[in-house]
DNA sequence: TATACTATGGTCAAAGATAGTCAGACGGGA
DNA sequence: TCCCGTCTGACTATCTTTGACCATAGTATA
Protein backbone atom coordinates (compact mmCIF):
# COMPACT_ATOMS: atom_id res chain seq x y z
CA UNK A 1 0.00 0.00 0.00
CA UNK A 2 0.80 3.86 -0.93
CA UNK A 3 2.47 5.56 2.15
CA UNK A 4 -0.29 8.06 1.35
CA UNK A 5 -2.64 6.10 1.09
CA UNK A 6 -1.83 4.90 4.68
CA UNK A 7 -1.59 8.53 5.84
CA UNK A 8 -4.96 9.06 4.09
CA UNK A 9 -6.88 6.24 6.17
CA UNK A 10 -5.31 7.01 9.15
CA UNK A 11 -7.28 10.75 9.35
CA UNK A 12 -10.09 9.37 8.01
CA UNK A 13 -10.22 6.77 10.80
CA UNK A 14 -9.54 10.56 12.97
CA UNK A 15 -12.42 11.86 11.22
CA UNK A 16 -15.41 10.15 12.66
CA UNK A 17 -19.01 10.53 12.17
CA UNK A 18 -19.50 12.75 15.14
CA UNK A 19 -16.10 14.49 14.87
CA UNK A 20 -15.87 16.56 11.81
CA UNK A 21 -12.73 17.66 12.02
CA UNK A 22 -9.37 17.15 13.73
CA UNK A 23 -5.96 19.07 14.35
CA UNK A 24 -2.48 17.65 13.96
CA UNK A 25 1.11 18.67 13.67
CA UNK A 26 2.61 18.03 10.48
CA UNK A 27 5.72 16.90 11.86
CA UNK A 28 4.80 14.92 14.75
CA UNK A 29 2.66 12.96 11.77
CA UNK A 30 5.58 12.42 9.68
CA UNK A 31 7.28 11.66 11.76
CA UNK A 32 4.74 8.76 12.52
CA UNK A 33 4.76 7.67 9.50
CA UNK A 34 8.83 8.27 8.72
CA UNK A 35 8.69 10.00 5.69
CA UNK A 36 9.31 13.76 4.88
CA UNK A 37 6.71 16.59 5.99
CA UNK A 38 5.75 17.89 3.29
CA UNK A 39 4.63 14.25 2.25
CA UNK A 40 1.86 15.54 4.49
CA UNK A 41 1.29 18.63 2.41
CA UNK A 42 1.13 16.09 -0.93
CA UNK A 43 -1.39 14.25 1.56
CA UNK A 44 -3.53 16.94 2.06
CA UNK A 45 -3.64 18.28 -1.48
CA UNK A 46 -4.45 15.09 -3.41
CA UNK A 47 -6.95 13.98 -0.87
CA UNK A 48 -8.35 16.66 1.74
CA UNK A 49 -9.00 19.24 -1.17
CA UNK A 50 -12.01 21.14 -1.10
CA UNK A 51 -12.78 19.15 -4.07
CA UNK A 52 -13.06 16.16 -1.48
CA UNK A 53 -15.01 18.29 0.67
CA UNK A 54 -12.33 19.14 3.23
CA UNK A 55 -11.38 22.48 4.24
CA UNK A 56 -7.32 23.17 5.68
CA UNK A 57 -6.45 25.91 8.00
CA UNK A 58 -3.07 25.59 9.82
CA UNK A 59 -0.86 27.52 11.30
CA UNK A 60 3.23 28.18 11.49
CA UNK A 61 5.51 29.08 13.98
CA UNK A 62 5.68 27.67 17.81
CA UNK A 63 2.64 25.74 18.49
CA UNK A 64 1.60 25.51 14.97
CA UNK A 65 -0.79 22.97 13.21
CA UNK A 66 -2.99 21.41 10.48
CA UNK A 67 -6.54 21.32 11.42
CA UNK A 68 -8.72 19.36 8.74
CA UNK A 69 -12.46 20.31 8.49
CA UNK A 70 -15.16 17.81 6.87
CA UNK A 71 -17.33 20.26 5.11
CA UNK A 72 -21.13 19.14 5.01
CA UNK A 73 -23.17 20.07 2.02
CA UNK A 74 -27.11 19.18 0.85
CA UNK A 75 -26.40 16.65 -1.95
CA UNK A 76 -27.75 19.80 -4.31
CA UNK A 77 -24.94 21.89 -3.58
CA UNK A 78 -22.69 19.59 -3.81
CA UNK A 79 -23.62 18.44 -7.25
CA UNK A 80 -23.57 22.23 -7.92
CA UNK A 81 -19.99 22.64 -6.98
CA UNK A 82 -18.26 19.74 -8.91
CA UNK A 83 -20.04 20.62 -11.72
CA UNK A 84 -19.74 24.25 -12.24
CA UNK A 85 -16.62 24.97 -10.46
CA UNK A 86 -14.36 21.45 -11.42
CA UNK A 87 -15.45 21.17 -14.42
CA UNK A 88 -15.45 24.55 -16.13
CA UNK A 89 -14.47 24.75 -19.57
CA UNK A 90 -12.85 21.10 -20.42
CA UNK A 91 -11.82 18.36 -18.24
CA UNK A 92 -9.91 15.50 -18.88
CA UNK A 93 -11.14 12.26 -19.17
CA UNK A 94 -8.91 11.17 -16.13
CA UNK A 95 -10.06 13.89 -14.07
CA UNK A 96 -13.88 13.23 -15.01
CA UNK A 97 -12.90 9.75 -13.99
CA UNK A 98 -12.10 11.05 -10.09
CA UNK A 99 -15.01 13.80 -10.35
CA UNK A 100 -17.43 10.59 -10.81
CA UNK A 101 -15.95 8.53 -8.37
CA UNK A 102 -16.65 10.53 -5.91
CA UNK A 103 -20.22 11.31 -7.19
CA UNK A 104 -20.81 7.93 -6.67
CA UNK A 105 -18.48 7.57 -3.26
CA UNK A 106 -20.97 10.66 -1.91
CA UNK A 107 -24.20 8.71 -2.98
CA UNK A 108 -25.26 11.56 -5.15
CA UNK A 109 -25.65 9.28 -8.44
CA UNK A 110 -25.56 5.73 -7.90
CA UNK A 111 -23.10 3.10 -8.77
CA UNK A 112 -24.82 2.37 -12.32
CA UNK A 113 -25.12 5.70 -13.13
CA UNK A 114 -21.71 6.16 -12.25
CA UNK A 115 -20.94 3.18 -14.89
CA UNK A 116 -22.94 5.02 -17.54
CA UNK A 117 -21.52 8.60 -17.17
CA UNK A 118 -17.44 6.86 -17.06
CA UNK A 119 -18.45 4.78 -19.93
CA UNK A 120 -20.02 7.92 -21.66
CA UNK A 121 -16.54 10.11 -21.18
CA UNK A 122 -14.40 7.68 -22.02
CA UNK A 123 -11.98 8.04 -25.01
CA UNK A 124 -13.37 5.10 -27.08
CA UNK A 125 -16.76 6.87 -26.76
CA UNK A 126 -15.79 9.91 -27.75
CA UNK A 127 -14.99 10.68 -31.65
CA UNK A 128 -12.17 12.77 -31.17
CA UNK A 129 -7.94 12.15 -31.55
CA UNK A 130 -6.75 12.02 -27.80
CA UNK B 1 -1.20 25.41 24.08
CA UNK B 2 0.60 28.47 22.99
CA UNK B 3 1.51 31.44 25.56
CA UNK B 4 0.04 34.04 23.90
CA UNK B 5 -3.19 32.28 23.64
CA UNK B 6 -3.08 32.01 27.14
CA UNK B 7 -2.25 35.31 28.02
CA UNK B 8 -4.93 36.28 25.56
CA UNK B 9 -7.71 34.43 26.72
CA UNK B 10 -6.64 35.30 30.20
CA UNK B 11 -6.87 39.65 29.44
CA UNK B 12 -10.80 38.12 27.88
CA UNK B 13 -11.78 36.79 30.92
CA UNK B 14 -11.47 40.11 32.47
CA UNK B 15 -13.12 41.83 29.55
CA UNK B 16 -16.07 40.77 30.72
CA UNK B 17 -20.27 41.90 29.15
CA UNK B 18 -20.29 44.45 31.89
CA UNK B 19 -16.76 45.41 32.15
CA UNK B 20 -15.65 47.12 28.74
CA UNK B 21 -12.44 47.72 29.41
CA UNK B 22 -9.19 46.28 32.32
CA UNK B 23 -6.35 48.04 33.29
CA UNK B 24 -2.92 46.29 34.22
CA UNK B 25 0.52 46.10 34.82
CA UNK B 26 2.54 44.93 31.88
CA UNK B 27 5.62 43.94 34.65
CA UNK B 28 3.15 41.98 36.63
CA UNK B 29 1.10 40.73 33.83
CA UNK B 30 4.61 38.83 32.31
CA UNK B 31 5.54 37.51 35.75
CA UNK B 32 2.31 35.98 36.43
CA UNK B 33 3.15 34.20 33.11
CA UNK B 34 7.15 33.68 33.96
CA UNK B 35 7.63 35.27 30.18
CA UNK B 36 9.16 38.39 29.39
CA UNK B 37 7.24 42.07 29.53
CA UNK B 38 7.94 42.24 25.71
CA UNK B 39 5.66 39.29 25.75
CA UNK B 40 2.71 40.94 26.32
CA UNK B 41 3.54 43.84 23.68
CA UNK B 42 3.27 41.00 21.29
CA UNK B 43 -0.12 39.53 22.55
CA UNK B 44 -1.76 42.74 22.23
CA UNK B 45 -0.60 44.01 19.47
CA UNK B 46 -2.00 40.31 17.75
CA UNK B 47 -4.68 40.08 19.38
CA UNK B 48 -6.15 43.29 20.65
CA UNK B 49 -5.43 45.62 17.82
CA UNK B 50 -8.23 48.00 16.43
CA UNK B 51 -8.64 45.19 13.77
CA UNK B 52 -10.11 42.82 16.65
CA UNK B 53 -11.83 45.81 18.08
CA UNK B 54 -10.41 47.11 20.82
CA UNK B 55 -8.12 50.58 21.88
CA UNK B 56 -4.45 50.17 24.13
CA UNK B 57 -4.40 53.22 26.14
CA UNK B 58 -1.17 52.91 28.53
CA UNK B 59 1.39 55.29 30.30
CA UNK B 60 5.45 54.69 31.45
CA UNK B 61 6.48 55.98 34.15
CA UNK B 62 6.17 55.17 38.12
CA UNK B 63 2.49 54.28 38.53
CA UNK B 64 2.13 53.13 34.89
CA UNK B 65 -0.25 51.16 33.27
CA UNK B 66 -1.98 49.31 30.23
CA UNK B 67 -5.63 49.84 29.37
CA UNK B 68 -7.32 47.41 27.08
CA UNK B 69 -10.68 49.03 26.07
CA UNK B 70 -13.32 47.16 24.15
CA UNK B 71 -14.54 49.15 21.37
CA UNK B 72 -18.69 48.91 20.66
CA UNK B 73 -19.99 49.25 17.57
CA UNK B 74 -23.15 48.27 15.73
CA UNK B 75 -22.85 45.21 12.94
CA UNK B 76 -23.38 47.37 10.44
CA UNK B 77 -20.45 49.74 10.97
CA UNK B 78 -17.69 46.86 12.06
CA UNK B 79 -18.84 45.36 8.90
CA UNK B 80 -18.33 48.60 7.12
CA UNK B 81 -15.19 49.16 8.76
CA UNK B 82 -13.67 45.68 8.01
CA UNK B 83 -14.94 45.75 4.12
CA UNK B 84 -13.53 49.51 3.53
CA UNK B 85 -10.78 50.07 5.45
CA UNK B 86 -9.11 46.40 5.92
CA UNK B 87 -9.43 44.78 2.24
CA UNK B 88 -8.96 48.42 0.12
CA UNK B 89 -7.85 47.28 -3.06
CA UNK B 90 -6.09 43.74 -2.32
CA UNK B 91 -6.06 41.04 0.55
CA UNK B 92 -4.26 38.44 0.99
CA UNK B 93 -5.56 34.71 1.34
CA UNK B 94 -4.33 34.23 4.48
CA UNK B 95 -5.60 38.09 5.78
CA UNK B 96 -9.02 37.45 4.32
CA UNK B 97 -9.28 34.19 6.50
CA UNK B 98 -8.75 35.91 9.64
CA UNK B 99 -11.32 38.66 8.30
CA UNK B 100 -13.66 36.13 7.89
CA UNK B 101 -13.04 34.45 11.27
CA UNK B 102 -13.52 37.77 12.45
CA UNK B 103 -16.85 38.01 10.99
CA UNK B 104 -17.93 34.66 12.15
CA UNK B 105 -16.64 35.50 15.72
CA UNK B 106 -18.56 38.55 15.72
CA UNK B 107 -21.55 36.78 14.82
CA UNK B 108 -21.91 39.15 11.27
CA UNK B 109 -22.04 36.39 9.36
CA UNK B 110 -22.83 32.79 10.37
CA UNK B 111 -20.66 29.44 10.71
CA UNK B 112 -21.96 28.19 7.26
CA UNK B 113 -21.98 31.38 5.84
CA UNK B 114 -18.18 31.65 6.93
CA UNK B 115 -17.27 28.17 5.62
CA UNK B 116 -18.72 28.87 1.81
CA UNK B 117 -16.80 32.34 2.22
CA UNK B 118 -13.63 30.71 3.18
CA UNK B 119 -14.14 28.43 0.39
CA UNK B 120 -14.39 30.83 -2.08
CA UNK B 121 -11.40 32.64 -1.47
CA UNK B 122 -9.71 29.62 -1.44
CA UNK B 123 -6.54 29.37 -3.63
CA UNK B 124 -7.89 26.39 -5.37
CA UNK B 125 -11.19 27.81 -6.33
CA UNK B 126 -9.13 31.19 -7.31
CA UNK B 127 -8.90 30.42 -11.00
CA UNK B 128 -5.56 32.63 -10.92
CA UNK B 129 -1.95 31.67 -10.52
CA UNK B 130 -0.56 32.72 -6.36
C1' DT C 1 14.04 74.78 39.87
C1' DA C 2 17.32 71.65 37.79
C1' DT C 3 19.25 67.25 38.03
C1' DA C 4 19.52 62.55 39.06
C1' DC C 5 17.49 58.30 40.21
C1' DT C 6 13.88 54.87 39.94
C1' DA C 7 10.02 52.67 37.92
C1' DT C 8 7.54 51.63 34.25
C1' DG C 9 6.18 50.64 29.41
C1' DG C 10 7.85 50.50 24.04
C1' DT C 11 10.64 48.90 20.01
C1' DC C 12 13.02 46.02 17.29
C1' DA C 13 15.96 42.51 15.76
C1' DA C 14 17.36 37.83 16.39
C1' DA C 15 16.47 33.15 17.54
C1' DG C 16 13.34 29.34 17.71
C1' DA C 17 9.40 26.64 16.05
C1' DT C 18 6.45 25.28 12.79
C1' DA C 19 4.15 24.79 8.20
C1' DG C 20 4.27 25.68 2.79
C1' DT C 21 6.23 25.46 -1.89
C1' DC C 22 8.42 23.57 -5.70
C1' DA C 23 11.61 21.26 -8.67
C1' DG C 24 13.46 17.01 -9.38
C1' DA C 25 14.23 12.05 -8.31
C1' DC C 26 11.89 7.67 -8.25
C1' DG C 27 9.00 3.77 -9.53
C1' DG C 28 5.22 1.05 -11.16
C1' DG C 29 1.79 0.25 -14.67
C1' DA C 30 0.04 0.84 -19.57
C1' DT D 1 9.75 2.90 -22.68
C1' DC D 2 7.00 6.61 -21.22
C1' DC D 3 3.86 8.84 -18.17
C1' DC D 4 1.81 9.90 -14.02
C1' DG D 5 1.45 9.68 -9.30
C1' DT D 6 4.72 9.55 -5.16
C1' DC D 7 8.21 11.11 -2.33
C1' DT D 8 12.05 13.94 -0.79
C1' DG D 9 14.88 17.88 0.44
C1' DA D 10 16.28 22.53 0.04
C1' DC D 11 14.54 26.81 0.51
C1' DT D 12 10.84 30.03 2.01
C1' DA D 13 7.09 32.02 4.89
C1' DT D 14 4.95 32.85 9.17
C1' DC D 15 4.21 32.95 14.10
C1' DT D 16 6.15 33.07 18.80
C1' DT D 17 9.36 34.27 22.40
C1' DT D 18 13.17 36.65 24.32
C1' DG D 19 16.50 40.24 25.43
C1' DA D 20 19.04 44.40 24.78
C1' DC D 21 18.35 49.04 24.47
C1' DC D 22 15.16 53.22 24.34
C1' DA D 23 11.45 56.49 26.11
C1' DT D 24 8.72 58.51 29.60
C1' DA D 25 6.76 59.66 34.16
C1' DG D 26 7.20 60.31 39.01
C1' DT D 27 10.14 61.32 43.09
C1' DA D 28 14.06 62.69 45.69
C1' DT D 29 17.75 65.88 46.18
C1' DA D 30 21.00 69.67 45.48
Amino acid sequence: MRLSDSIESFIKTLLTQEEPEVELKRNELAEYFGCAPSQINYVLATRFSPDHGYIIESRRGGGGYIRIVRVVQTGAQRLMYLTNERIGEAISEAEAVRLIHQLVEQGLVSLAEGEIMRAAVSAQAMAIPI
